[in-house]
DNA sequence: ATCAACCTTGTACGACGTACAACGTATATC
DNA sequence: GATATACGTTGTACGTCGTACAAGGTTGAT
């Protein structure tokens, strides 16, 4: 009964499965659900695809879209392989291993920003789809120039997304900054006396942080400071 | 009604408002309920980390537990705190700024090793504790010897802070790898088939990088890698 | 015409966080 | 000592979630 996962990220495929010609055809297509899920999710966030608006978004039952999409969890999978195939791949030409790998930086910062639940999803690397097995090809090109071995390779290419994803979740407003900046008229000031003169080092730094975050700009500083930090780390392998 | 946050997370500190001296005892102390929390949460996960199974933990009844705590999302960074608060913190002595920054990030990966839950927390960030704080005191101390200005300090900090948590994310067992592992023999010869000869980088890599995530010393090995390019990256700032 | 395969749907179950009101218990005040 | 007040505890209930299950409708194959 339940398509294989691995099938259903490959259903556009010629040769997946198709399925028997018999009974009524289906009103929505699992790709359609894919598309609806990922709209939801980019719109409301993750916690807003729940299986009954995305039937109401179709115009469809909630139980139907068991029929195109095993579980949420598969859906997540798919969602997430969907979200990689969009993503643009422009050839690297002579470019240099830098100007690469900022790309790549960059390109990831965009993904997970256009699709903020990215960050929320368990497990990019296992959705062994299209999409996703393209994206990591096309970054691995990237990475060409350095001469790696494979398993180096692969652990290069870890620490830039993982550097871009964290980034990434480092700009994406947090839900309890509002609350916190809701309060700290009170809270501040409580915080100061319980602090009283001790963790001094934290204290200036920390002002100085919070200053930062207040305009916002802190965290693309956070970005380029470290994105730096990244190229200069990967260029000690090539010297 | 809600005691502030704030107040929460200081709880311990002298100056902390009391509360009034009418009415019963509680059976519970808001310390304990958080213990509890954390127990719960490393031994099963946060999602095993509910309300009702808190209060049976502490044979109390679910609705007893908003009298010590407003609401589960505060409960979560009262347990951040806790976590934070339990960590070791030995001085640095003469180490050098390498020695200091490995150390940090080898805390921050056994800290979230201990408590997977930590990489699952919103914002570790806000939870303006005693434990966080100390934390945040004695990691800023490590980058001392970079001399860094307040911004920037803060900036390094987060990026090798950033870096630890991802790895440790990488280690800890993925929900979904068992689930794959165990439909392999059959999704892997069907992925052969969709693959093709296409993506030939990304096969070659991936074989090789999936190989050795089967015997586990895959994370390690990106450990390893991360935390040399991390050092190497951080190191172009004091030449 | 019959059958089998397939899609769709409504209902239902057990979880979740938590609002609310009732009840019991301890101290403060007189 | 009597009473008022503040506080802890509890059971019930609401709306949410993912999804198991069974019934019914629709289509092509036989």
């Amino acid at each position: 009964m339940p398509r294989p996962l691995i099938d259903l990220l490959w259903r556009d495929h010629p040769d997946a499965p198709a399925g028997g010609s018999r009974g009524p055809r289906a009103r929505v297509s699992t790709g359609a659900v894919v598309d609806a899920a990922v709209g939801l999710a980019d719109a409301e966030g993750l916690e807003a695809m729940t299986i009954r608006r995305l039937g109401d978004a179709l115009g469809v039952s909630a139980m139907s879209l068991y029929t195109h999409v095993n579980s949420r969890d598969d859906l997540l999978v798919l969602m997430t392989d969907e979200a990689h195939a969009r993503m643009d791949r422009p050839p690297y030409g002579r470019l240099g291993w830098r100007s690469r790998v900022r790309l790549v930086a960059e390109a990831n910062l965009a993904l997970i920003q256009a699709h903020p639940w990215l960050a929320d999803v368990a497990d990019e690397r296992t959705a062994l789809g299209p999409g996703t097995i393209a994206k990591y090809d096309h970054e691995l090109e990237a990475l060409t120039p350095l001469r790696l071995d494979p398993v180096t390779c692969d652990a290069a290419l870890r620490f830039v997304l993982d550097f871009a994803r964290a980034g990434a979740v480092a700009m994406r407003p947090r839900p309890h900054a509002a609350d916190l900046a809701e309060h700290w008229p009170e809270w501040g000031v409580r915080l100061a006396a319980y602090l009283g003169d001790r963790h001094p080092l934290a204290q200036t730094v920390g002002a100085a942080a919070g200053e930062a975050m207040g305009g916002a700009s802190d965290a693309t500083l956070a970005w380029d400071f470290g994105l730096a930090r990244v190229l200069d780390g990967l260029a000690a392998l090539v010297r």
